[in-house]
DNA sequence: TGGGCCGTCCTATCGTCCTAGGACAGTGCG
DNA sequence: CGCACTGTCCTAGGACGATAGGACGGCCCA
């Protein structure tokens, strides 16, 4: 429990660094890994972790907060909002689908059948089974 | 059969133009819409269609000739290679694979559970039937 | 041969995002 | 009170990609 959150940032990633921060912190609220009241890292703290720019951090603290996601007490903190949980399963279940809906979409017009969609879900899900053939479960 | 190709950009997509246009090329290819000896739109008449600037697309055209899936013949055109379904195929399940995998990471840190995963990929393969509750299975 | 189209290349400019470093006011605690 | 910590704000700079406009040589065909 000492460490409540870890945020990773791939500095090279397809996407800016604040967005995978923004992104990390709502799914940890959706997923109750944080709780209303909690408080979160500090901006220069937060920097230091995950090796970005103290103002990055800061700009997604102010960003989450006009979401109604944060609230920031200056002086003291940032802390998680009550409505928070119910706000990021929302976000959450919003992109997860968008983004799956993309996929299936992209994947169909690179003319891939359902059947195909499905075995790629599978593997997907269950990428330690049936990884090689001689493989330790 | 007039137009063997529509390409199109979203100029304010979360990806750059120029990755847009080589991805919906690659996957025209890999499913078979356009085969190897087709000769592509020429970079001022794509960069027409698609709203985008000419060196946008000599630019995809360049990069894609340096992977092998294009010919560039200058003073005719530019034109599929022979190899470029094979070569597209595997990009392209790579690719998809990859998003894919990224997608079940992300919503299962998100705290979704095998099943709603399952849902989700139902319901994203078939949008247009469950849209609402009360439905005949 | 000449005109039109082709891909390529060049320089310059713009917008967006992150980085860098500093300054400020508010809060909590000894 | 005084200090350490908090979030906020400001200016400046750099990296990256797209844009803009022009110039070059190669190819095809009348």
């Amino acid at each position: 429990m000492g460490q409540s959150l870890t945020i990773r940032v791939d500095p090279k990633g397809d996407r800016p660094p604040s967005e995978q921060i923004a992104a990390q912190v709502r799914f940890a609220i959706a997923a109750g890994v944080i709780e209303p009241g909690a408080r979160l890292p500090s901006v220069r703290q937060l920097a230091v972790e995950a090796l970005v720019n103290p103002n990055t951090v800061g700009k997604v603290w102010r960003d989450l907060e006009r979401e109604g996601v944060l609230e920031s007490r200056p002086g003291d903190g940032v802390f998680v909002a009550v409505a928070a949980p119910e706000l990021c399963k929302d976000a959450r279940d919003r992109e997860l689908t968008a983004r799956l809906g993309a996929w299936v979409n992209d994947a169909r017009s690179a003319g891939l059948e359902e059947g195909e969609l499905r075995e790629l879900f599978e593997r997907a899900l269950a990428p330690r089974r049936l990884r090689r053939v001689g493989e330790r479960s």
